[in-house]
DNA sequence: AATAAAATATGATAAAAATCATATTCAAGA
DNA sequence: TCTTGAATATGATTTTTATCATATTTTATT
């Protein structure tokens, strides 16, 4: 469903919404033990959120990453697609070439509807709706 | 979500649901082009469902693969089981060690209900449930 | 300006999944 | 019983994903 890269892109995320501000960046070496993803594989991951805009991050000296107002309005999808893709969530669960509500596979009316409920939350969800469930105690880090 | 491998042994088994019986075997050959899966990837993946008793098959001359009665009450997760391995699906989606109720992660109260139904719907749907879908035309083969 | 501290770019390596290839074994029919 | 046609066992190769490593660039501080 998720890939590993996905699923500690969202640790790191969410890590950075409650931990980090514009006027308090971390570093990748304070990301990665927290959320028990090695150092240089967080770094990678990091980088590329930055560059498609869904973090932040300054270099050098007082330098790290963080997420300002409008990085907490993106939706966990957003880092999902940036990670893993556009498509992998999408594709028909026995490899059609499409999946298709006009002549679906033999698992399609069984399954389909639970993975659209899935697909939408991961929409919807905003990183600042999800650590607010954290905050309010009905969900926990660290991970 | 489901591994290709897994994918593949589930078209095969239903294309034998429809297409074999104790007297009517069907060979690799005849199942890898309209299931459009290779034949050498789809014979082990059958080899390994052999193993399993999740299917069944005799060699030689008039030799191939079929379902018998049996076979066709199992579910579809056994076919996952089988070439997956038991635990993929249940696996938390940030990927903390276990997936709990008491100690969720973030995303664990927004995503588990519809995995959970499709896990059970997995668990509950026999290949004979399946194919009566295709036979009544609410869903389609061929792959 | 020089230095040092951070991310960034780039690429190498390792592990896992997907795919391909083939020699061996078993069963039917001549 | 010999031959042939099938699955089976085994393993090699390729591709993708996961992981690790490092030289370069940018920025704050002295
Ligand atoms: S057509 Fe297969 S899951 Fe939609
Ligand atoms: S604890 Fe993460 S999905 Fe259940």
């Amino acid at each position: 469903m998720l890939s590993n890269s996905s699923k500690y892109a969202i640790k790191a995320v969410l890590f950075l919404a409650l931990n980090s501000n514009e006027k308090n960046k971390v570093m990748v070496k304070d990301i990665s033990q927290p959320i028990n993803v090695p150092q240089a594989y967080i770094a990678k991951l990091l980088q590329a959120l930055v560059k498609e805009k869904i973090i932040s991050s300054t270099r050098g000296p007082k330098g790290g990453f963080y997420l300002d107002e409008i990085n907490l309005n993106h939706s966990i999808m957003n880092i999902v697609n940036v990670i893993d893709g556009e498509k992998k969530l999408n594709s028909c669960m026995m490899s059609l070439k499409k999946c298709n509500e006009e002549k679906p596979c033999p698992l399609h009316n069984i399954l389909s509807p639970s993975r659209s409920n899935i697909l939408n939350n991961l929409k919807s969800k905003t990183i600042k709706d999800v650590i607010k469930e954290v905050k309010l105690g009905n969900a926990f880090l660290p991970l």
